[in-house]
DNA sequence: ACCTGAACACCGTTCAAGT
DNA sequence: ACCTGAACACCGTTCAAGT
């Protein structure tokens, strides 16, 4: 992949974290990478297509993300709430497929179609790593959710509070 | 409140419940309510006014909806899971505080303020209706979430694996 | 292979003008 | 009191033209 590509993706992935896929334009993707907006079409022909490989690259790098924090740490609950904090709260900024999925039935179906991969990729995944199917589900809705609500609560504890039972119950088992 | 302002709220809402912010536009709310852009300019002066009127009209009719439901049922869990499962399937529409909610960072400051007093009152009602501050959280996480992921999925099921558990839980408890 | 400017129909917003 | 048309700078997209 080109260095423009990567940055235009970049640049894209950005700004779609903040204000989803009506919260970008191609004129200021220009502007962050030092373009014109027409060169930027030449890379990605359409807003669709850039969208959909941003969500397509967000879930190979998270996939690997999370296969490699569950090699460290075996216990798939604390993996992923570990690892969905450390988007918010380090990085300051949301899960670029939640902000797209909170809107899904407005995406053009190309985007649509990648987001869903996004889930689906992450529900499969915990169920390999030990938990039962509605386990994995629940449990995925609790993070993605606290995303959603310290995000409009603009308050990252309110992550913090929504999970801890879910690791404190964990250890009561354990024990 | 006069019937045009109604109806232009009408049509706004059903639009941000499917696209958020940037999912609707004066000259189709116009449109829809048989009249020039301009006029929903008279009604609504900027885009952000019209965003947070349908805000504030959401919390307070859900604020009265949750309090009919829980004189009826007595268990918050019960009611908040069912309420919230409603507006998805029975009315195959999404919350809109939560659609905007998720690109919160975006949202103009006046918009976003009324969502976050969406997310206040959830939390505030949930607690007064008996539960812990931190198992209130833990609840409306794993609903908003539920209904992000079952949007991005297309597929309500999604909700109902997410959420059965919790049901279990407290039966278990109660019995 | 990569970039650009000009053009198109769209968008939010304003405002003078109508009834 | 309520509605409108015209104008502004913006948007995604296309395309002929440049290097």
């Amino acid at each position: 992949m080109s260095d423009m590509k990567t940055a235009i993706m970049d640049a894209a992935q950005k700004r779609i974290q903040i204000g989803g896929f009506g919260g970008f334009s191609f004129r200021e993707i220009a502007e962050d990478v030092g373009v014109k907006s027409s060169s930027v079409h030449y890379h990605f022909p359409t807003k669709d297509d850039l969208a959909a490989a941003v969500c397509r690259r967000w879930t190979e790098t998270a996939s690997d993300h999370f296969d490699a924090a569950f090699e460290k740490d075996s216990d798939p609950v604390r993996v992923w709430v570990k690892t969905l904090r450390d988007t918010i709260v380090a990085d300051t900024r949301m899960c670029p497929c939640t902000v797209l999925g909170a809107a899904a039935q407005d995406l053009p179906p190309q985007v649509a179609a990648e987001v869903k991969r996004f889930f689906e990729m992450c529900l499969k995944k915990i169920v390999s790593q030990g938990l039962p199917a509605k386990a994995a589900n629940e449990l995925l809705s609790t993070l993605i959710g606290a995303m959603v609500m310290s995000n409009a609560l603009g308050d990252t504890a309110t992550y913090d509070r929504a999970t801890n039972d879910l690791l404190r119950r964990r250890k009561a088992v354990a024990a």
